[in-house]
DNA sequence: TGGTTTACCGAACATTCGGTCAGTTGACAA
DNA sequence: TTGTCAACTGACCGAATGTTCGGTAAACCA
C-alpha cells in the first residue's frame, strides 16, 4: 500500500510540495489504475482533504497530464543524444535499449503509468500520440541494424522492435528498485538474451 | 471502435446470446479499461439498454469474473498436458513458450484483459492467485532447464522467466489477428530471438 | 385461443464521482 | 498586536455510476 504523505514528507509547516503531490499521486494511480483511483483516493495517501488537492492541481486529468510527461520528456531527451545518432545501427540500438532500461527504472512510476494509457482523453491520446512516435524511431533502427548486417536479415524489423521493446517494458509489470538488479544488471540480461540468446554457448 | 451488436449478432428473435455478450463486453473493457468503462458504454455496444444487461448477467464484476477465467482456463490446460511434465527442461519451456503464445492469440481479449488486471476487487485478487501459480510453474521449468545445462548457467531463473515471458504478453499490446502473423509466426520469432539471439550466425 | 415465458425497456434508486467555494487556520512580517 | 496570505477544511453541486424494479411486447406452447 501506498503510505499516507507523513509529516516529513511536508515542507515544515508549508504543506505539500509539488514533487510529493504528483509522486504520490502516481503511486495510486499505478496501484488502482488511473480510473479506478478516485480523489477521495488521493486526499487520503496525501493525508489532506480532497478539495486540497485542487489547491496544488487543477484536477485529475492534469496531474495525469504531469506524469506522462516525466516519461515521455526521458525518452524523447535520450533519442536527441548523438550517441543514439552516430555509428553502426547495431550499436545505436544497444545503447537506446540500454537507456530505456534506464529511465524505465530511473522514472519506474511515471513510465508504468504510461504504458498503461489507452487513450480514453484527450491527455491520453496525445501521450499516445508521442509514445507512436518513439515507436517509428526505434523501428527505423532495427530496420538500418538488419541492413547493415548487425541483426540476421530473416528478421521482420517490425516485428523485432515489438518483441524487443515489448520485452523491456513488461519490466514495469514486476520490477522493484529496493531488492533487485540495478539498472544496468536488467539491461545486460535483457540484451545477451535477446542479442545472443539463452541457449548455452557450444 | 467496437461495434455495436448487429441483428445477425443476435439470435433470430431471441435477443442476445450470452457468448456475445461475454466477448462484446470484454471487447469494450480492453479498449477503455475495465474501471474506465460503463455499463452504459457496454449497453450501446451491445445494441441494448442498460438493464437488459442485468438479465443475462448478474452485474459488472461477474463480467470480469467469467472473462478472467476463459484466459485461466486456458493456461492451466496447458500447465497439466503431458508434454509440459516429460522430456528435458529445455524442451518442456519451449512447448509451454509455444502454447502460451496460441493460447495469447486465440483467446487474444481474455488473456489482455486478465494482464491488465492490478488486485482492485477480490475477483482480481483471484485472478491474480491464480495467475501467479502460473508463473511459479514456469520459473520452475526454467530453474530446471539451467540444472540441465539447457539454457546458460550464468542467468538467474527468475530473471529469465520474467524476461521471456515479459515478452510472450507483450504481444497483447500490438497483435491485431487480422493482418499479421499466425501464432506459430509469432512463436517462432520469439523463440529464435530469446534463444538463439538476434546476433547474425557466424 | 389463452397462458406462460423470454427478453427487454424506462424510470428510478442510492451512492460516488470530479469539482467549487466560502470560510478558517496558523505562520510570519510589520 | 494586528494584518496578510499561503494552505487548507467542510459543506455542497450536478452529473454519472452500478443496480433494481414494474411493466410489456413478442414468441412460444398447450
Amino acid at each position: 500500500m501506498i503510505e499516507a504523505a507523513t509529516q516529513a514528507q511536508r515542507r515544515r509547516g508549508r504543506g505539500l510540495d509539488p514533487e510529493s503531490v504528483l509522486s504520490i499521486a502516481v503511486g495510486v494511480f499505478n496501484e488502482r489504475g488511473y480510473d479506478g483511483t478516485s480523489m477521495e483516493d488521493l486526499a487520503k495517501a496525501l493525508g489532506v482533504t480532497k478539495s486540497a488537492i485542487y489547491y496544488h492541481v487543477p484536477g485529475k486529468e492534469q496531474l495525469l497530464a504531469r506524469a506522462l510527461d516525466r516519461a515521455l520528456d526521458g525518452l524523447f531527451a535520450m533519442v536527441a543524444d548523438e550517441r543514439a545518432a552516430k555509428g553502426a545501427a547495431i550499436d545505436r540500438l544497444e545503447w537506446v535499449v540500454r537507456q530505456s532500461v534506464r529511465i524505465l527504472v530511473e522514472r519506474l512510476p511515471y513510465v508504468t503509468l504510461l504504458l498503461r494509457v489507452r487513450g480514453n482523453s484527450g491527455t491520453e491520446q496525445a501521450a499516445l500520440e508521442r509514445r507512436r512516435e518513439f515507436d517509428r524511431f526505434v523501428t527505423g533502427l532495427v530496420g538500418e541494424a538488419v541492413a547493415e548486417g548487425g541483426i540476421r536479415a530473416d528478421v521482420d524489423p517490425g516485428l523485432v522492435t515489438r518483441l524487443l521493446f515489448g520485452t523491456v517494458n513488461s519490466i514495469t509489470e514486476w520490477y522493484q528498485p529496493a531488492r533487485g538488479a540495478s539498472a544496468d544488471d536488467l539491461a545486460d540480461a535483457l540484451l545477451m538474451m535477446a542479442f545472443s540468446g539463452l541457449r548455452p554457448t557450444r
